[in-house]
DNA sequence: ATAGATATTGGCATTAAATGCCGGTACTGG
DNA sequence: CCAGTACCGGCATTTAATGCCAATATCTAT
């Protein structure tokens, strides 16, 4: 991992459809040690995946929502059981362990507020053993960039 | 916006550098009209771009935290100075203004904790008519799927 | 400083994919 | 029932990705 890699995963965070062609001008080298730096950082993971940003307003899911939920207790059972409910849940893209005053912090969109409350009424309550849960809608977005700094 | 366009744009969510062979054969068309849809799209706005998914850590910057921000008032001069600062700042990811206690929710990475404190007393503090500042950092990731449920 | 070893580069031939055009087909409205 | 529209599939062409080889740069130890 040297400044020409960084280099690479930031021009492809910016454009992850990008040519080996271009992206190899884009760093000056050459197509053949380009792509293969390139295959090498998917290899040892540096790269997880590339991924579409679609406009979730178009797809049909105009809410977005920021959940935090604490659960009551932390007991092995409570906390495991939580976690594999969430993973199954198709309205949570992302969901994360924090420290602070709150134990999760989900990333949640749905179509309205009907299948906002529809969401929070079977699908989380049922989970159990949740101690609080605080919800905050987004209603703009000042950056939505996804590019590392650079660090060389 | 079809069930077939929805189709289209979970696949590329899960694999944005997706070839079209292979998308058409998993969404059930031939390849032509497949990249057809897949061009509309992106005219559209629907797919806003693709993106690498960079591992954090791999790169550089292992710490990931969310901060949440107050403003002291809400005069349009502070809420624009503001945001305009925050748009240029490296280590900002994302940021949106939300509903409820908070006014500004932010995805922050940096290379540790001494670049975390000189991030929020040189570049937030700097700032100036900024009420409070809540940080909560990641420690752990439950799920990070970013796939949109089906809605047909 | 130098020689050997290792890693990385650039160019080229081959293979695979994307693109653009065409005719055919299903669907819609009158 | 017919005309118009929109979408599909197949094919030829262009463009990009891939794999291999020789050459160059970098690093290490003496």
């Amino acid at each position: 991992m040297d400044s020409k890699d960084r280099q690479i995963l930031r021009a492809l965070q910016q454009d992850g459809r990008m040519a080996n062609l271009e992206l190899a001008e884009r760093v000056s080298l050459s197509p053949s040690p380009c792509l293969r730096r390139l295959r090498n950082l998917e290899a040892s993971g540096a790269i997880r995946g590339f991924h579409a940003d679609v406009d979730r307003a178009a797809y049909g899911l105009p809410i977005l929502a920021f959940v935090q939920i604490r659960l009551e207790r932390h007991s092995d059972e409570i906390v495991r059981q939580f976690e594999a409910r969430i993973s199954t849940l198709a309205e949570v893209l992302e969901c994360y362990m924090l420290t602070g005053g709150t134990d999760y912090f989900l990333k949640v969109v749905v179509s309205g507020l009907d299948a906002y409350e529809d969401f929070i009424r079977h699908r989380i309550h049922t989970i159990g053993g949740i101690g609080s849960i605080d919800t905050s809608f987004v209603y703009g977005t000042v950056k939505r960039s996804g590019v590392f700094p650079r660090i060389d």
